[in-house]
DNA sequence: AATGAATGAGAGTTCATTCAT
DNA sequence: TATGAATGAACTCTCATTCAT
């Protein structure tokens, strides 16, 4: 679970107040990633947190409100990859910065399965408000990954192709690992699953004439 | 919505007694998609089927009886499906059946939108048992653009490469038209959904020396 | 407890149905006036209705509607008696007049002593709709007696004065007979308080040349 | 609101702690007064007062217990009526007494509208001991109103009559001009209605033979 | 004296399901 | 078949009060 950061002036300290905060949103976020939004119940989450609902109605003004301190947690970790993704490109070449990008919202997804996961299964149950928010953070990432592979079609590394179609590709196929884990963990690590994802999406838009690069590149990593 | 053929021997006959039912199942699927599951009442599907709870309940045992005839509905269109493509692949080469069956499955994805999209918020909410139903039909289906694939790579049409990955890819790159919609429907049509998916799936996996005839066919169609 | 007329075609008959409804409406409207609006439970009117919660919702959306439905009740009294003096002015006499809407009035009140003091307690947890409506009600009735007055002073049977103000001192008087019960019943029987008021009204307003006529009057009724 | 003098020895000089209190019985009168005590929760009472609930229960054992303070603050003024009513009767006749406690009652209704007021709405929450303290200081205002009524009917200047009820009459429309405002406020300055209430009050005692004194009375006021 | 986190019983309300008619 | 009144457990949320610090 992330640890968000409200405290003012202390590092690396966390003050017990928010040591409960935290207690609660990470067993809220366990439950409602395990029986839905809906069928988790305060009571549920206050015995699951070691408190009485009084408290955490302390704490929480709303089981709405909950959803949303969970949310802010990760829509954190997307703003920093676009910021980081945008580095990246600046400093190596498109396809490096790709490779990259698309291994960190991997990882992402991978560290938030759970999460990601609970996205797909109770958007519906956010408030208007949150919903938008969370397309919004979409949005921004597919912008990420659009602007790298435009980059690449500029230089002439990636072939001309529906750029905005393939950064939604990505996201969706990097979502995919939490969403079809019950397929894919009987067959795959998460490193095997990054590599060939990554791999197949390079091939499909890699120019011919840097294909031999990418093939090479790929017999490196597996040698 | 699909309509079920559950009358072994009428045909072109629909009893009454049936057509209540399908009249149930019908303005429950509405509702579930719209609402989700959990927040959609008995008494809701009642009045929009235009009866009472009393007399839902002679044609439904529970809530979660209905959902799971609204699953076997769609279930069936997948049976076909996978049944076509196999026809297809033995009569065209496994680059046409490979169009064919993602075009196949991408409408049937359009068809069902809403429904494709109540599976991925609501699939928690059904019983075990038919969660795994819905676990192996997937299964199927990906089995199903597998063979194409691997047929692919034996004629050396398709690059090597990990078919299985490449089967879920293309499945969930058809829902994605569903539970993206928020996002596609701003900048694609269906039909330019479809075929620019195609496009870079098999551009992605088609070997080298067939690239050209990749691009030509593509030339060809924008004509 | 008034019984409201919603039965569509029926005379003089009660639907079990609507008994459930005064069923629960006459219990509550006890608990109300015994214990107040806020320290009522929803559950003790069910109890004392005799039926469960959820039956209680059944017939009632919320405890406010509940409350509602009793003023509905009370409402329908006051209009009543504001056609009925109109008619009495126009037949009698304003003098006449005034004893039958000040008697009719205090009868109203100690018949529904106890939804009138419920009102002085708890006008501040109607929905503000409500609360106006009740107010209104009140004006209306103020000008009825408004008007009885102003004829007495058109035809010089009552002093001129401020007839506006009369006419809610009357409805105050009134009031009070259930509102101060706690003393008033110590040392008055309804009738005697009743023709006191009247009388002191009266006294008040009456021309001096006609003071004698009244003290006759109350003379015949004593004797 | 009212300042209560427990302080016993100390002059001119107030604690702390004592401000503590009155600020906390300042801060709740206001609140129930406006919301009802029901609907004022002790977290409230202590925002307004600018501590927190903790330091609220170092003053006060209970939320009832506020209310009794407020209530004593109340009675105080009462007495003080009660006494002056007395001296002036002995000093200058009937009639000049009543119209002095008369103008002086409503003018303390007046000033404390929203608490008499609430009285009306909330005499229901006060425990029984209370309770009957206000009615006891109730009768004790209604004793001292009767005094002044039956001299003046002693010396003649007043009619025969009831006058423990005229004694109850006056302090309800006293109490009126605080429950009726919404009405009164729109027509009347409190100096007018005073006025009118007063010189209706003594048309409906005053003799016969001394009406004449009355209207002349009138007659200069408004000159 | 002052704090505010913690309590937990109890509030109003919902809803899948049953069953006598 | 068809009805819809009846159920009651379970839901989210509130709040007067306590007590360790």
């Amino acid at each position: 679970m992330v640890t968000r950061t409200r405290n003012k002036d202390e590092v690396g300290y966390t003050r017990p107040a928010d040591s409960r905060h935290e207690q609660i949103i990470k067993a809220a976020g366990a439950l409602f990633v395990s029986k839905g939004y809906l069928k988790t119940t305060v009571r549920e989450i206050a015995r699951a947190s070691g408190i009485t609902v009084g408290t955490l109605y302390h704490y929480f003004s709303s089981k709405d409100d909950i959803l949303s301190f969970i949310q802010e947690d990760t829509s954190d970790f997307i703003s920093n990859l676009v910021q980081e993704a945008e580095e990246t490109l600046s400093q190596s070449g498109p396809v490096e910065a790709l490779r990259l990008a698309i291994r960190k919202y991997f990882s992402i997804v991978n560290d938030f399965q759970d999460i990601t996961l609970f996205w797909y299964h109770d958007t519906g149950n956010l408030q208007p408000a949150h919903q938008e928010h969370l397309l919004h953070c979409d949005e921004l990432l597919g912008e990420a990954f659009k602007r790298i592979l435009d980059a690449g079609c500029q230089s002439g590394e990636f072939k001309q192709h529906d750029t905005t179609l393939t950064a939604h590709d990505i996201i969706v196929l990097g979502d995919m690992w939490a969403f079809r884990r019950w397929f894919l963990r009987k067959h795959y690590t998460f490193a095997q699953y990054a590599t060939e994802q990554i791999d197949l999406i390079l091939s499909a838009i890699t120019n011919n004439r840097f294909q031999r690069q990418v093939l090479e590149r790929r017999a490196e990593k597996t040698r």
